[in-house]
Formats: structure tokens, sequence, C-alpha cells
RNA sequence: GGUCGUAUAGCUCAGUUGGUUAGAGCGUACGGUUCACAUCCGUAAGGCCUCUGGUUCAAAUCCAGAUACGACCACCA
């Protein structure tokens, strides 16, 4: 065993570390039953991680998620459970094509899709993702996450290929996949559907046009996009509307409209339209308008397609419109009304664009034959025989959003914080039916073969000549939403990891992705295995800089995370990401907060090197195994019973997801207590081996889970590389044996901390030289036993030379003093005393516990009060009361013998 | 329009089921060459706990309303 270098430099040794978790195996819970590291009968803890999207490099955000979820998984593997941590990552479909699509129009293709072809155009996308991947799990293994690479998983490879195809044919198989031509929103840069959640919205000004379609029809509409005009086949006006009223059902014909085509209007009645706005009537285009297509639905109407995939005015637009584009048409149809009179308002007025969440191009809501997850059909429930959900049968008929709704209504599902199940409820009221195929190519092929009117939909491909497969693919979610098990052996049912480690324990995510990912996940676990996919979802929030705006290139304030691992370690950028972070609330996170971190990261160093030096010197050797050793003082007693006290109060919150605080309690201790307190004392009192190599073993195994380097580095330091930290068993706790030296408690030792912070304030206040020792006086009281044992310690952390300790002593001529815990303390000052100072100082602590007297007297002279508080309040009060008069007449009589 | 969240020291936040003279870190001021650590140590200053009502013996904490900021959902043509 060498000793320490003065500061914890993270670089020279985090790489060999990681290195060194890897090839010991134990990040992979086999390995760890097998050597005995980990109990193999315990309750097993998984987690299988959000895949980061192979669409670039991590950012803060996936710093976090990794920080939390490597402080369970450590902490539970730890604890002796079987834990595992499955990594992979998500091809993201959409997001990762339109990202090469744009590096290849970089490169100089107008058109990379048509220009390369199907194979050359995904060899490309695949190879970026390739490098993506390999970027990414650099950058996890740069935090410490202790995932089990044995594990790791891909949405788009073989296997979850497999567990797609499996899970589509079952879906089609009963009835809850079909095939329909339906409004869907569709994004022309994309050239593919997006599901309604992938919809963003932009708020924006727009021209609000008022017109009529003819100068004798009856109505004026108003509209925000009159191209869209040319496909409408109804008028939909409130029933309830007197103007209207007498229109509805009648059928209006419109003759060349705009310059274009002819319409067949027919005047409905719907009860969701807006007296108010606009003229009060809407003009209905079924083909372009999500409401418009529900009232074509209702009323029966034509539905006419007048823009195309590409964002172009089709045939039926019209001749004159047939090819523009949709921006082109909007002006020919305003001039066109403009010039036959027909327009009688344009008004600007902001309204929401709907736009593409990847490529932020507008969406064209149009109708189109799609592959759709119907939401609200019945299907006998097939309930799982192991991990059966409590409050249905097997058998029951349920549709996937009563299954979504169950198992969090019935806490199956835990979601933390609760508030987030009201939105996720409210989502699933608001749910329709998820459009599930996509027109890019790069994804799951969807496994439906056609020839000629045939369909064939099936795990492989059918057998026979020309069989062409749907050249569409699914929806990025939909393999992710099977993550939890098709990472766990799916579709074989018989795997030992999905008997093992399913439903997982913990899903961890971002609030982000609620609606996206974890609902997905709930709805296809639940059809597929009768079973929840996890038991409770944790969600954490946004990293946001340090004046609480997102992290973006274009606002240059991003902060890397490998940036930080590189100045600070990853041990404090984990901290950073850990304290003050609380579920499902957004953080802020600046430099400086990783910077004191890490400048705590060096405090463990050094304390950890003191108490290696001070052993060594004390010529005794360092114990890994130690039992909670003897208490000899006060000291050691009240160490102890602090340490024991953060121990748990620090398991508690692990258990209860306050990891902010978990951290917070252990940061104290180590830090106030510990270093500024007990190391001080231990130095004066000597001969603490023992206590100290306990404290310092069991805050390493409870700092492990936060930052697993340092504390992981000082155990092997110490301890040989044939012992590693991460599999050491958690601290539990014996109550410390207590040696016949020690006497008091922990309030005792809060006596005597506040002897020497007065000590310590007055020497500030008096100015008197840090180097000049004091002689100090105590009237002691009751006390005087507690303080005569620790005279020393006293002495050395106040800086005295002398202290006289008597049960009761008048206060020395030229003096100041203090009043603590009953305890009167003078600090002779010789001729130096500023009397009138010191009748200032000594009243104003009068006054203010005048004050501090007045309000108890005022609480304990209330009746009320006295009848209706517990007993042990009223108690406490008393108590404070009699304190508090005591210490009042000590100062008085200080106050007078100052003359 | 609907739902939800937040408001405590200059900044970032704790404050567990109502009951300490409301806490921590950073920052600030003052002082320190203590042999683990200046990535350090000591001391101090700094708060109508957003506002207004209510419940209660007792409110930073519970309830109602207001204000400000934020998020999500829906979407109006």
């Amino acid at each position: 065993m060498k000793e320490l270098p003065k500061a914890y430099e993270p670089n020279n040794y985090e790489d060999n570390i990681y290195k060194h978790w890897e090839e010991s195996g134990f990040f992979n819970p086999d390995k760890c039953v097998e050597k005995g590291k980990t109990d193999a009968e315990a309750k097993h803890f998984s987690i299988v991680l959000p895949p980061p999207n192979v669409t670039g490099t991590l950012h803060m955000g996936h710093a976090a998620m990794l920080a939390i979820e490597d402080l369970m998984v450590r902490y539970s593997r730890m604890k002796g459970k079987k834990t595992v941590w499955v990594p992979g990552t998500d091809h993201a479909a959409i997001a990762t094509q339109t990202k090469v699509e744009k590096i290849l129009m970089e490169e100089g293709l107008d058109n990379p899709r048509e220009e390369l072809g199907r194979e050359k155009f995904l060899e490309r996308v695949n190879k970026f993702a390739q490098e993506s991947h390999d970027t990414i799990i650099h950058q996890t293994k740069k935090m410490g996450s202790s995932l089990d690479w044995s594990r790791e998983a891909f949405t788009l490879d073989e296997q979850r290929n497999l567990a797609v195809r499996t899970v589509f044919k079952k879906m089609y198989d009963d009835g809850l996949i079909y095939r329909g031509h339906r409004i869907v929103n569709w994004c022309p840069r994309c050239h593919s559907t997006l599901a309604d959640d992938e919809v963003e919205y932009k708020e924006q000004q727009t021209k609000l046009y008022t017109f009529k379609y003819s100068k004798d029809f009856p109505i004026s509409i108003a509209t925000t996009r009159p191209e869209t005009k040319l496909g409408d086949t109804a008028v939909a006006v409130n029933p309830k509307d007197s103007r209207y009223k007498k229109y509805i059902g009648e059928v209006f014909e419109i003759k060349n409209f705009a310059g274009g085509p002819d319409l067949k209007i027919k005047v409905i009645g719907d009860e969701e339209v807006d007296s108010e706005f606009g003229t009060g009537a809407l003009g209905v285009t079924p083909a372009h308008s999500h409401v418009d297509y529900e009232m074509a639905g209702k009323n029966d109407l034509e539905i006419i397609q007048v823009i195309d995939e590409d964002g172009k005015m089709t045939a039926k637009a019209g001749e004159a419109y047939q090819g523009l584009g949709v921006e082109e048409a909007r002006r020919k149809v305003v001039e066109a009304l403009k010039k036959e009179g027909l327009m009688e308002k344009e008004e600007e007025i902001a309204n929401n664009l709907s736009i593409c969440y990847r490529c932020s191009h507008t969406i064209e809501p149009l109708t189109s034959r799609q592959w759709f997850i119907d939401v609200n059909k019945e299907f006998a429930f097939k309930q799982s025989k192991d991990n059966p959900i409590e409050g249905l049968k097997d058998g029951e008929s349920v549709t996937l959003k009563k299954l979504m709704q169950h198992v969090v209504r019935a806490k199956e599902i835990k979601i933390v914080p609760d508030r987030f199940e009201k939105t996720y409820f409210h989502w699933i009221d608001n749910l329709r039916d998820w459009c599930i195929s996509r027109q890019i190519w790069y994804g799951h092929r969807i496994p439906v073969w056609y020839k000629g009117d045939e369909t064939y939909v099936g795990v492989d491909a059918p057998e026979g000549e020309s069989w062409q497969q749907d050249p569409d693919t699914l929806d990025t979610w939909f393999s992710s939403g099977l993550w939890t098990f098709s990472t766990l052996g799916y579709p074989n049912l018989d795997s030992s990891d999905l008997k093992t480690y399913h439903p997982t324990t913990v899903m961890e995510t971002g609030y982000d992705i609620l609606f996206f990912w974890v609902a997905r996940m709930i709805l296809m676990t639940t059809y597929t295995l009768g079973e929840i996919p996890f038991e409770t979802v944790y969600l954490h929030g946004l990293v946001r800089d340090e004046q609480g705006r997102k992290m973006s290139k274009s606002l240059g304030n991003v902060i890397d995370p490998l940036d930080m691992i590189e100045k600070y370690g990853a041990d404090a950028t984990r901290l950073s990401l850990l304290v003050g972070n609380t579920p499902g609330n957004d953080m802020k996170l600046s430099e400086e907060k990783i910077a004191g971190f890490r400048n705590f990261a060096n405090k463990l160093w050094n304390i950890s090197r003191y108490i290696q030096l001070t052993v060594t010197s004390e010529k005794k050797t360092m114990n890994k195994d130690l039992k909670v050793p003897e208490a000899e003082t006060l000291a050691d007693k009240w160490i102890l019973n602090e340490l024991k006290k953060t121990a748990s109060f620090v398991t508690n919150d692990l258990e209860s997801f306050r990891f902010s605080s978990a951290g917070e309690q252990l940061r104290d201790f180590t830090w106030s207590e510990l270093a500024d307190w007990y190391l001080e004392i231990a130095k004066i009192e000597g001969d603490k081996s023992k206590v100290l190599n306990y404290i310092l073993n069991t805050i390493l195994k409870l700092w492990h889970p936060f930052m697993p380097f340092v504390t992981e580095t000082l155990w092997q330091q110490i301890y040989g590389k044939d012992n590693i930290l991460m599999v050491e068993s958690w601290p539990t706790f014996a109550e410390a044996t207590v040696g016949k030296a020690a006497v008091g408690g922990s309030e005792d030792f809060g006596l005597l901390k506040n002897i020497i912070t007065n000590i310590r304030s007055l020497r500030a206040d008096y100015k008197i030289d840090p180097a000049k020792k004091l002689d100090v006086v105590v009237s002691a009281g009751d006390e005087k036993e507690i303080l005569d044992k620790n005279t020393e310690v006293i002495k050395g952390l106040a800086r005295l030379e002398n202290i006289e300790i008597e049960v009761k002593v008048d206060k020395p001529d030229e003096s100041i003093g203090f009043v603590v815990g009953g305890v009167e303390v003078y600090i002779k000052l010789g001729g130096v005393v500023d009397f009138e100072k010191e009748k200032s100082r000594l009243n104003n602590e009068v006054s203010d516990l005048g004050k501090y007297i007045n309000s108890l007297e005022k609480k304990l002279n209330n009746e009320n009060f006295v009848d209706n508080a517990p007993a042990e309040v009223v108690e406490k009060e008393k108590g404070k009361m009699e304190e508090a008069k005591s210490k009042l007449e000590k100062l008085n009589s200080q106050l007078q013998s100052l003359k």
C-alpha cells in the first residue's frame, strides 16, 4: 500500500478502473452469482436502459439518466440483489434517416433516396448509425455506467426484428392491426406519416380570409388555408345557430370555384362548431383536416384529396391548380376570389402551425392508406402465468386503452412523481388509433406481403413466387415499445432472462417521452405478455443551463458531459446531476456546480489519505472487513452514531427515489461532521485506527453508487486490486458498543461543539491573533464530568492554553463570557477587554433572548395552546422556556459584573 | 381553451405526515503558512418563506383566491 498523491486526478484512474470492472465480469449478474458476490436467492433488480438514438452524441440529459440509473443499479448490486442493467441503442427511424439525408444533401445530392436507391441509401444510414453507436457507447462507459454489455441490444438488430415481426403478426391475428384509408399527419419533407404525438405546434401570425364560395352562396366562411377549399364538400355550422339553421341539409353546387373545380357543398350541423369564431361557419375539407375528416364520417361526405404527398395540388384541384405548390395555390385562390368579388375580409390572427417534430417542415393532413393499431377494439386478454396483472382475468374482454388505464389506475405500475399519472390518463382519453406505417426506408419493414389482391401477414415471408413485401417500415416506437422484453429473450418465452428479470423493476426516463415511449411500452407489454413492463416509472426532468434555458447549439450554452468529465472527473459530473435533481422537475446546471463536486471528490480523497496515513503510522493494517468498533470517547460515540444515522437515512432515501437528499446527507456527514470535526479531534485524542478504518470503509461503500470511480480507486489502493468495492456489501448497522471511557451522547457532543464554536466566534469578533492561546474558565454545573473528560478536545480545537472547569465559578475579572447549554464560559483577556463593546454585545443578546422569551410566554399563557396541543409539544416549549430563562439570568449577572 | 407545476438568503435549492429563534451549497465580507486537503480551514453578514383571505391553540407547510413564470395537451376553421 503506497501513499496516495496529494490531490485526486480523475483522469489518471477512471479508464483503468472501468476496464477493471469490465474484466471482473461483475456487470453481469450471472458472474456475480457464480462468484458468490450476489445472493442467488434474492429478488432481482432490473433496468433496461432507455436506448439513446443513434443520431449523434450524448448530452447532459443522457448523462443525468446514466447517473441516476447507475446509482440505483450499483446500490442494488451492493444490496446483494441479482442486478442487471441492459444497454442498447435505438435506431430512431425518422430521426436518423433525416439526419443522414441532411448529410448527403450537404455532400451535394439533391434527392438522396432517389439518387442512391434503397440498398445504397440504407448502407449509408447503417454506417452512420454504427459510428454514432460507437461514440455513444464510449461516452456511456466514460460516465462509469455499470451496464451488462454482454446483453447489449439494438432496436433494429436481428433479435429485435424477430420480436417485432412476432408481435405484429399476433396483433394482426387478433384484429388489432388493420390497414385503412384514413386521414394521417403527413410530412412532405420526410415523405412519411407521423403519429399524432410526433406533430409539434409553432405559434405564428397568419391571415384569416373570409369569403363566399359564390355570389349566391348564402353563408360566408373563414379560413387560413384557402387552397384547401378546392376540396371542400360541406359547410358546417352549429345546429343552434339561428342564422344558419335553416340551411342545414341543403346542397349547393358551385361551378368553377376560384377558377378551379366544381364543388358540391352540403350544409351540415355540428355541435363542435363555435358560432363565435369567424363567421360561425366553417368550410369542411375532409381530406385535409382531422376534424373535418371526422365530420365527413358522421355525415357521409365525399372526401376529395386536393394536395398530394409531395405537397403539390392534385388533378382534383382543377387544371388551373394541378401541380402547384401549396403556397402558390393559396395566392392564386386568394387572387381569384378577390377578382370575383367574393373575398369579404382579410385579417391577421395568431394560430398554431403543425410541424414535423424531426424536420420542422409543415405537416399536411391528408388521407392515405396506412397501417393502424386499433386502441378501442375488444379482444380477449391473455394473462401472464408468472406475473399476472391484478384485477384482470384471463380471457376477459379488454381494449388496449383499457389495459393501459388499468395497470396505472390499479397501481400495478407506479409513476414517480405521481402527478404524471393525471397527464397519462388524459393522454389515453384523447388517444386515437395509432398509425404505425412510415414511408421511410430505415426501420423494421412491415411483415406483410402482397400478391395481386392477396395479403399475407407473417413472421416470415410466404412461400412461393412473386410476393411483394410492403415497402413501408414501422414507427420507431413500435420496436421501442417492446424494449423491456425484446431485450430479455422474447419471443422465446422460456428464456431465463425473461423469467428472471421481467417485469423490470424500474423504468427511468425523461417525462418528455412519457407518451411516446412509456405509454407504448405499457400497451405492447400488457398485450403481448399479459404482464406489466416495469413496476415503477421514475421520470427525470430536462437539464437546463444556469439561466434555465434549454441547452442548444444555437444558444451556445451546451455543457458537454465529456468535457466536464475531462475537466472535473466523471464522479463530479455525476454528483452535479444527482444532487439538486428531483423527479419530474427540470434542473439547472452550471460548470461551477460541477467544480464544486470536484472539490468534494478531492476532499473524500484526502480524508482517505489522512486515515490511511494515520492507521499506517500507528503500525496497524487497514482491514476491509472490520466490525463496528468500540467507542472510547464521547467523540467516538458521537461520530459512530452519526454514521449510523446517516447510513440509515441514505438507505431510506435511495429506497424512496430521493437521490438528491441521499447525496446531501452523505456530503454533510463526510465534510462537516467527519472531516471538520471528528478528524480534527482524532488528531488530538490519537489511537483511533479502528474507528477511522471502520468509518472510511463505510463511507466509501455508501458513496460508491454516487461516485464509483474515486471510491473504487481508493478501495483498491488500500485493499489491493483483487478487492472490488463495486461488489462489497451495502453497510447495515448493529448498535455501536460503548467502551467504559465514553460518557454522554450526541447532545453532549453538541455542547462541546457549541463551546468551541462560541470561543472561535468571540476570537474573531475581538480580532484576537489566531496564534494566541487563550485561558478559559468554565462554570459547568451538571456538565462538569463531560467537559472534564474532553478538556484536550476543547483546548485543541479552540486553541486554549488552559481550561479550568468548576461546577460553579464566578466570572473572572477582565474576561468576556458567553452562556451555552447551561454552561458559562469565560475567556480571560487581561487588560484588553473593551467594556463598552462587551456591554453592547451582551445587551444585544439579552434583548434577543427577551423577545424569544416573550413569544414563548405568550404561547404558554394561551390556554388554548396548553389545552389543545399534544402534551409533549407543551413540555417541549416549557423546557425551552426554562433554558432561556436560566440563560437570561446568567447573561444578566455577567452584565452586572461588568460594573 | 383544458390540465399540471413552480414561487423560501444575491444565485441554485432543502425544509418528509402542521409544533426548533427557517437550513445547506455557491457567492460575499473578515481572518488564517494548524505537519490529509488553498480543489483547504475558521468566523460572520444576508430571509414580510410572492400577495390576500381562511382553517387551526399553532401555517413556509393545509384550503381558497390573486399575481408572475414555466410545462404539457387540445386546437378555431
